[in-house]
DNA sequence: AAAATAACGTTGCATTTGCAACAAAAAGGA
DNA sequence: TCCTTTTTGTTGCAAATGCAACGTTATTTT
């Protein structure tokens, strides 16, 4: 438990623990008896078919997940960062076996908690209890509308639509004009589900037309969304 | 609360009261004050932007969502029938108002139950709260995937393999071969996100090609998913 | 039954996309 | 710094897809 106090700010802003207060949190903590591992960079934290019993949190490093086709394509879902939860909705919805493989983007570490452990109350701490169950149910709501999200984005006809729609949805998010995303053009490639050149040849197409500009990973809009 | 129990056999059968007795059933609606309200055919239930704090149950009748776009376009997202919830992602992600449209397909009867009272203990009844939640928790879970499945479907790069996808995924979840599927063709068309007709054209190709036969709705796979 | 409507299949053509190969630019290492 | 590796852009070509128009088959209505 120990290792887990520099850890401590990650947790507090992790959306699990959100509105319990550092004092209480290692209470809860104590009753949650979670786990800590530790995983280097480009190591898989989790492989496809796995059995799954508890949720993670990511409290240090850049963690991904990806769905593999049978014939080995992987394909990103997610970028998660400190603080956030992953495997929470297919732990929630009974699964027993990893349908996505993990993988550390950089070196990790990930604190694993029994989903039983979360839905038990326990006698002492109810009050806490109601408040993670509420944030843990928040998570996987908001989780279902990102995906809602990603659903309207593939199912645009076109690159250039799709492209427009999530530069949009990431603008909004962002609120700043000049803003940056989180991939590089081979992930935003995989996240969109088209082709890398493809997708290339289609925003210098954009830029040309004066639609946006951008720069790497930089991105600003000329258009209202 | 008298005119719910013609009610109770759809509210037992809802995944928010599974595994919960009839008796248990109206001491838990009893402390969750629920609202009844009924709704004519054709008209609506919710409006783009009205304030949300309710969960709803379809009761009786057919309810739509809709996804309207800024262009007016009206775009179905789900059709409901009794038993089913909606708008519980959006309340449990503390969204405060809709991003949807509900509409009253035939005559309808929805209880509203204000997620508070959901996620509140009272004192009296901990036991039954604690499988409610865990219900609703398991319900937005599972939508949860079920959005993961459909984006593994659209993130196919061919209408063959969106298809292919598509249909193993419907014949294991009915696990019988001669399947059929809900959907006609234009709604199938809809729902992979494809045109029409390069849909029907890659169908008989897969006929053709010895992959699967078909007629209208039913189908039967020669493949091994 | 006849007529009207809707659902489905077929096809030619224009557009979009994937693919592959290569060039240019940027980042990282020795 | 120089060299290597990675990332990004470009382009020709083949394949896939959207689109539109039309014919056929089912379904519904009168």
């Amino acid at each position: 438990m120990e290792n887990l106090n520099r850890y401590a700010p990650v947790l507090e802003k992790s959306p699990l623990f959100s509105g319990v207060s550092r004092q209480d949190l290692f209470s809860i903590l104590g009753c949650l008896d979670p786990v800590l591992k530790k995983y280097p960079k480009n190591n898989y934290i989790l492989l496809l078919g796995e059995s799954i019993s508890h949720i993670g949190i990511v409290l240090k490093g850049t963690v991904q997940l990806f769905k593999e086709s049978q014939e080995g394509n992987k394909n990103i879902l997610l970028t998660l960062h400190p603080g956030e939860l992953f495997l929470e909705a297919q732990v929630c919805a009974g699964l027993e076996q990893s349908g996505v493989t993990i993988y550390a983007k950089t070196d990790a570490a990930v604190l694993w908690i029994d989903f039983h452990h979360i839905m038990k109350n326990c006698s002492s701490l109810c009050g806490f209890h109601t408040k993670v169950i509420e944030n843990m149910v928040g998570t996987i709501a908001r989780k279902n509308l990102e995906l809602n999200q990603k659903l309207e984005i593939l199912s645009q006809n076109t690159i250039r639509e799709k492209l427009l729609t999530y530069l949009s949805k990431e603008q909004e998010k962002q609120k700043t004009n000049p803003f940056t995303i989180p991939y590089n053009r081979n992930e935003l490639a995989e996240y969109l589900s088209v082709n890398r050149s493809a997708l290339s040849r289609e925003l210098s197409a954009l830029q040309k037309e004066g639609l946006l500009t951008y720069h790497k990973d930089q991105f600003q809009l000329y258009f209202l969304p």
